[in-house]
DNA sequence: ATCATACCTGTAATTATATACAGTATTAAT
DNA sequence: ATTAATACTGTATATAATTACAGGTATGAT
């Protein structure tokens, strides 16, 4: 999507939640009046604006004849993360889960499918989708996901500090991983915001 | 929801259509003009009987003012089970989650939060929420949702036969739950086909 | 038998709405 | 420096749309 300005954003979300709450979209008067404009001609203008970034869609000399174009692509499933490149690279996405079925009280960024067992003590086990949140705040307890070396991990924070950050699994098999941020490469990608496990 | 008529429904599932396909909508005289009628003012009518009927919202004035109200209540997530009663019953409904949101591969009846810890090792913790398919077979192997002498417990169903179930924690500090049929109360609820946890 | 409801036609008026045209000011790109 | 895009004001008008009023017919219920 071509990038919108400030103010189209404020007209997209507005026709966006319009629709949702009403169940039909708003005209240009709704428009100027709720964004305080003395005439419908710049709601219009908006409007052309929108159409031509293709966001939304005109049926010409319909009311209200607005409807947004949905490229809402969905929360993307992170399946084998490859070596290198990022995360969210679109080699790694196994498939996308509409963002509307989201039901979890956090945001999440993307799904993670869980490889191995080395969190079947936090009921983390293989094949689950972890959701992760990539702006929460890292803190020590949190279930989080790392990056060491192009690898991505899943384990529990135990401790960070300058030089020394503990990765704790939950599996009495497995050690902690000790890693220095300053001698190794160390990145979060985020923190575990839900769990998902499909019976299929 | 009160019967509507035949004709009713079918102006009723076009408006739905409608909305579902244009984004918006239709007026009085598009109603008209796809049922042939030669008169808005039959779409008018219609229109009054479904708001009386309470399927249908009209906003007065407004241009396509239309809308359906959606009577899906969600998929009901069970709390604590009061002894007795059916597990569906009113007073165990903690909330309700729309099944739109519903993104697991098997049909979900209700989701039912998980008390105590009697399968952490099949990776079901304390407060998750399990997703439960009440018409799906009971198979030996499964995860269950049954309910022995009004106490309903999650468990997998080890083995089954007419006078012997088995049903197996899974957390080794417990051990099998052993009923009779015949002299024990038994009822399965369903099958758990899918797991929801939320970090929140 | 009468009444309510459903299901229409036909007309018409008021209002709601889209949208063109003519401007102005500001900002970002070429 | 000039052009294009953004972000509006202000006016005007054709037409889209709601919706009332006045009928008509058929059907099932009281």
């Amino acid at each position: 999507m071509i990038n919108l300005t400030t103010r189209q954003s404020e007209i997209f979300e507005f026709i966006k939640k319009e629709i949702e709450s009403n169940g039909y979209p708003p005209t240009r008067s709704e428009i100027a009046k709720v964004f305080g404009f003395k005439s419908p001609n710049a709601a219009e203008d908006h409007l052309k604006a929108l159409k031509k970034k293709g966001v939304l869609n005109i049926v010409s000399g319909a009311s209200r004849g607005i409807s947004i174009i949905k490229e809402d692509l969905g929360i993307p499933v992170i399946g084998l993360v490859s070596a290198g490149g990022p995360i969210l690279a679109q080699e790694n996405i196994e498939k996308r889960i509409p963002s509307s079925q989201n039901i979890l009280s956090h945001g999440v960024d993307f799904y993670l499918r869980v490889r191995g067992d080395s969190m079947i003590e936090a009921g983390i086990l293989e094949n689950d989708l972890i959701a992760v949140n990539k702006k929460t705040q890292i803190k020590e307890g949190a279930i989080v996901i790392a990056r060491i070396n192009d690898e991505v991990t899943v384990k529990t924070l135990k401790s960070i500090s300058p030089d020394l950050v503990i990765l704790q699994p939950e599996n009495s098999n497995y050690s902690n991983i000790e890693v220095n941020p300053k001698t190794e490469d160390l990145a979060f990608e985020g923190t575990c915001v839900g769990l998902l496990r499909d019976f299929a």
